[in-house]
DNA sequence: AACACGTGGGA
DNA sequence: TTCCCAAGTGT
C-alpha cells in the first residue's frame, strides 16, 4: 500500500460548538481490511490457551468477562474455575444466597461485580427463562453489563457483530488509527467505538474482538510494545510516525485519600465478633472486624469509644494489637486493631446489618476483603484467642 | 461528568 | 519501595 493510500480519512471537520476536539476518524475500507485479516490470522496462531476459550457456555463466558473487568488474566483463572464449580449455571447462581456468592468472590476485589452478577442471574431466570439473552442490546439491560461486557458476551458467546472497547482495544486502536485525546475524553471514546464497530463486521466477530484484546495484552502493550512482532505494523499510523510511545497518553491518577478504620477485636470463648458492612460503598456487603472510621491519629481510648457507639454497647479497651496498611487504587487504608471486651456481648446494632461471633474456621468462609483478612490474620497472630 | 470501587504483579 | 496498572460499571 502506498502512502498516498494512507488508510485513514479525516471526516469533514466537525463544527464543534465549544472546544476543538480531535477530529472523528473514518477508517477507509482498505485500512479496515489491512487490520482485520492479519489480526485474526495472528490470533489463530498465537492465542493463549485460556480456560474460558474452551467453553461455549454463555454463562461461563459471561462470568469470565465480569471477573476480567479491571483484573488480570492470571488472577482470574483460579477464581473462574472455583466459582464455576460452586455455581455451575445461572440458575444455580440465582438460587444461591448473596453471602455465598460474595464468599466465592472473596479476594477478587470490586465486590459490586459479584452483587450485580447475582442480581443479573436472578433477572436472567425471571425475565429470560434462565437463558442469557443473545444480543448486546438486551444484555445491556442487566445489572453489571456495561457497553464493554454486553459487546463481549454478545460477540464471543453468540456471534453477534457487536463491538467492544476495553483498555487494550483503546490502546491498540489509538495507535493503529492515531486517535488523539486523553482516556475519558468524550470525542476520543466516540471515535474508538466507531472504529471498533466498523472493524468487527465480518467473519467470527467474537474471535476478532478477542484478537484485538489479545494483541493489546501481549504485543501492543502499554510499555515496550513488541512492534517487531506486530502483525499489523504496516497499517499502524503510530508506528509509521514514530508515535507509538506517546499514544495513548497516560491517564492522570488522583492521589489516594487516607482512610483510617478502628477495628474491634473482641474475643469470646474461642470466637471473635464480626459485622457485615453496608451494601453500598467500600467492601459493600462484606464481613469485617467491626469497624469505625476515625481520624488518623485519634488516641486509642477515643477510637474505642467510637467502636462502642457503632456497636451500641459498652466497650472496654484492653490494648492495641497493631496496624495494617493497604494501598487501594483510590484509598490509603490504615486498619487499627483494638482489643476490646465488654459486660454485654452485642448481637445486633443499628450501625451494622448483622453481627456474628465466629471461630477462625467459620470466619474463613465469610465474604471478606483481603484487607480485612490481613487484619484478621494479624489479630489471630497476636494470640487473642489463646488468652495471649 | 467526575468519582468510587480492590487486588496482586511487574518494573 | 513505590508506582502503575488490567478484559469497566454504577452513580
Amino acid at each position: 500500500m502506498e502512502d498516498s493510500a494512507l488508510p485513514v480519512a479525516a471526516a469533514p471537520a466537525r463544527r464543534a460548538k465549544r472546544a476543538a476536539p480531535a477530529p472523528t476518524v473514518t477508517p477507509a475500507p482498505a485500512h479496515l481490511a489491512a487490520v482485520r485479516g492479519p489480526l485474526l490470522g495472528w490470533y489463530d496462531r498465537n492465542k493463549r490457551d485460556l480456560p474460558w476459550r474452551r467453553t461455549k457456555d454463555p454463562y461461563a463466558i459471561w462470568l469470565s468477562e465480569v471477573m476480567l473487568q479491571q483484573t488480570q488474566v492470571s488472577t482470574v483463572i483460579p477464581y473462574w474455575e472455583r466459582f464455576l464449580t460452586r455455581f455451575p449455571t445461572a440458575l444455580a447462581l440465582a438460587a444461591a444466597p448473596l453471602d455465598d456468592v460474595l464468599a466465592g468472590w472473596k479476594g477478587l476485589g470490586y465486590y459490586s461485580r459479584a452483587r450485580n452478577l447475582h442480581r443479573a442471574a436472578q433477572e436472567v431466570v425471571s425475565r429470560f427463562g434462565g437463558r442469557l439473552p443473545a444480543t448486546a442490546e438486551e444484555l445491556l439491560t442487566l445489572p453489571g453489563f456495561g457497553r464493554y461486557t454486553a459487546g463481549a458476551v454478545a460477540s464471543i458467546a453468540f456471534g453477534e457483530e457487536a463491538p467492544l472497547v476495553d483498555g487494550n482495544v483503546a490502546r491498540v486502536l489509538s495507535r493503529l488509527f492515531e486517535v488523539e485525546g486523553l482516556p475519558g475524553d468524550r470525542e476520543r471514546e466516540a471515535t474508538l467505538w466507531h472504529l471498533a464497530t466498523a472493524l468487527v463486521k465480518g467473519e467470527r466477530p467474537g474471535d476478532f474482538n478477542q484478537a484485538l484484546m489479545e494483541h493489546g495484552a501481549t504485543v501492543c502493550r502499554p510499555e515496550s510494545p513488541l512492534c517487531l512482532l506486530c502483525p499489523v505494523r504496516d497499517a499502524c499510523l503510530a508506528f509509521r510516525k514514530g508515535r507509538v510511545d506517546e499514544l495513548p497518553p497516560a491517564k492522570v491518577r488522583a492521589t489516594p485519600k487516607k482512610l483510617t478504620l478502628a477495628l474491634a477485636v473482641w474475643p469470646h470463648a474461642g470466637t471473635l465478633l464480626f459485622a457485615r458492612r453496608a451494601d453500598a460503598g467500600l467492601f459493600g456487603g462484606l464481613w469485617e472486624l467491626p469497624a469505625a472510621e476515625v481520624d488518623e491519629d485519634l488516641p486509642a481510648p477515643e477510637a474505642a469509644t467510637r467502636l462502642a457507639a457503632a456497636l451500641g454497647t459498652e466497650v472496654k479497651l484492653e490494648g492495641a494489637l497493631g496496624t495494617v496498611k493497604r494501598q487501594l487504587t483510590h484509598r490509603d487504608l490504615t486498619l487499627r486493631l483494638l482489643r476490646v471486651s465488654g459486660p454485654q456481648r452485642p448481637t445486633r446494632t443499628p450501625a451494622f446489618q448483622e453481627l456474628r461471633w465466629c471461630t477462625p474456621d467459620e470466619a474463613s468462609a465469610l465474604g471478606m476483603s483481603t484487607a480485612m483478612q490481613r487484619a484478621l490474620d494479624t489479630a489471630l497472630a497476636s494470640g487473642v484467642l489463646r488468652g495471649g
